[in-house]
DNA sequence: TTGTATGCGTTATCAA
DNA sequence: TTGATAACGCATACAA
């Protein structure tokens, strides 16, 4: 009659109750043992831990986390995970928040305002004890009665807000240096993919600025023909925008990219049109992809320091999250900036200058 | 004497029971209107919506899910979030999972068995729902008491194990068709980057014996020089190996790559060293990454359905979620295949036969 | 050093 | 329809 059950539904999860029960000892005296905190003598100590282990238990995380009002969870925001730049910079994040004990939620707003909102200040967002924004838009969505909410870390190309920690490399700056790069190697007639179509995308605008801000100290004219806008930042709109600009009576002898992303795309787009990087027609990314050092010809590119700014996004948002959980008084929101390097590979070659 | 405090401490969120006492219910009342599920006149409804307007209430996913057992948390493990291929199907995974009212935990094992187990096994670990595991080794990290936890679902090439769903592509057949592919545009000396340095990887494993195969079936020999070793699958790795590959006294005129990202790599390589492919060399990858379709040449691959993957992932992860909660049987364990598709592209435009 | 008791914010059972 | 009330599993103030 007492046949071995062994298809009998799975307990649910052992409790420190039972734990308790099993090693007779209170309850009280499991959670010390768990959480490694109270004094425990040795004998009761290994008691405990036997019957942790014949029973399986595993903390429960929504207990701990309600009682303790500590999640240990961060979340990432960004528009899609498949853009390299975006999994570089989850890969760096993940890796520095599990050092420090945390796990991460990544979401994907794909480039819905709604998404992001929802994200933000839905059940999970406030679940979270930190988020690092890597806003899409202008970032109005973010606003709402934010204050009372989980620490926020904006990164990426938002404009800045004034009331909210921004962690990023010096756009403009990044933009001119690459255009003065083009400029020295011989470009005369510099072009830009990656305009925004619909105008107010501040990454848009900021390098679209400092590309600007280079030729004019330059001293050369911006012709307005060689700026393509593009609606997305992907490797097809970047080879549909050279192709255009490659089809122009008189095309660029050099263009700056708005991504590497756009960038490949172009070098793609220029080889299919039987143009030649760097010799006839040099070419600049933005954004530092591993994919850049082995794309043929390799690609000159701006590189932020992503690891740099993974390390000070957790670090900013961790300290925060600790004054928060303290209610302490939080820091004065920042605007931190990330290094960036220029690396000049074969797409920027110097251009051999025809008598 | 009363002045504006508005540097207080925020309060903590609020609560349902905040929520009720404001608009003169019963907290009850409240958790009703919340969760859509209880019937609420219209009335109560209305001033109970205002009160969690005015107090910015939002629910705390904590105290939710220790009550009611459901997190709405799905994880996903895999080794490095920076690889293409891992990002892309990240990509699928939460775009699925949200739509499916889940949020995603993204944890990364970087190749090591223990930060594997411990996402697996963990306090975060049961605290998901359910489980997508890309396995990197044979997966033995696993097994320990998994029949008590949240439902997992391995996929990619790990070895099957009978007792746990896994959804993937046959790797053998798709590395045979792959191979058979190059010996159709005309090879005869078929090399292989990706078999692994330390043997006994089950991806590499499957991947290599669909090679050999193939070259089997084709009566032609296989040169074991020409199977180059690489510790990891990375641009870099494909890149080494052809280096060695083109130094032979008797180069490959086929190399097939067991990952995209060595294929590319061994791009790059035969370029520098001046090998053109495909006139020279045709060059086959794996994994149907989206740079494939802009790399100079274009990169022939053998492309999983990763969106199917994802989806079914999803789905069977879901369907045992449910069963699991439910306390109801689960289905038995399966191996589910997700179709494959051969791409064929400029690396191995067919190679002309000379006389 | 260990045990007892309380409450975190929900959901869900039972009455009203 | 709505209101009290009891868990969910854990951490901690307090007592022993």
């Amino acid at each position: 009659m007492c046949s071995v059950d062994d298809d009998a539904k799975p307990r649910p999860q052992a409790t420190q109750l039972e734990v308790a029960r099993l090693a007779g000892v209170s309850q009280r005296t499991v959670s010390n043992v768990v959480s490694g905190r109270g004094q425990v003598s040795a004998e009761l100590a290994s008691r405990v831990r036997e019957a942790i282990e014949t029973l399986g238990y595993v903390p429960s995380h929504a207990a701990r986390s309600l009682r303790s009002g500590r999640s240990g969870v961060l979340q990432l925001i960004v528009p899609e995970l498949d853009v390299p730049y975006f999994a570089e910079l989850g890969r760096e994040m993940i890796k520095r928040a599990s050092e420090r004990g945390f796990s991460v939620m990544v979401q994907q707003t794909l480039g819905s305002d709604q998404r992001e909102y929802e994200a933000l200040n839905g059940p999970v967002g406030s679940f979270a004890e930190g988020t690092v924004l890597s806003a899409v838009g202008s970032a109005p969505a973010v606003w709402p009665s934010r204050q009372t909410r989980a620490p926020l870390v904006l990164i990426g190309e938002t404009r800045r807000t004034g009331v909210l920690d921004h962690i990023g490399i010096d756009d403009s700056a990044a933009s001119k240096a690459a255009t003065q790069h083009l400029i020295a190697v011989g470009a005369r007639r510099v072009g830009f993919i990656g305009a925004h179509t619909d105008g107010d995308l501040p990454m848009a605008q900021m390098r679209t600025a400092g590309f600007a801000a280079a030729l004019r100290e330059a001293g050369l004219s911006l012709d307005p023909q060689l700026v393509a806008a593009t609606n997305a930042y992907h490797r097809k709109d970047g080879e549909e925008a050279m192709s255009r600009l490659l089809a122009l009576e008189r095309p660029p002898d050099a263009v700056f990219c708005a991504t590497d992303l756009l960038a490949l795309g172009a070098l793609r787009s220029a080889h299919e049109l039987g143009i030649s990087v760097p010799d006839d027609l040099v070419v600049m990314g933005f954004d530092g992809l591993e994919e850049g050092q082995y794309s043929v010809p390799t690609l000159s590119t701006v590189a932020p320091d992503k690891a740099a700014l993974a390390e000070m996004c957790i670090e900013r948002l961790l300290t925060r999250v600790e004054a928060h959980r303290l209610g302490s008084h939080e820091p004065a929101p920042e605007d931190l900036t990330v290094p960036f390097s220029l690396v000049a590979r074969e797409s920027t070659r110097r251009i051999q200058q025809s008598a």
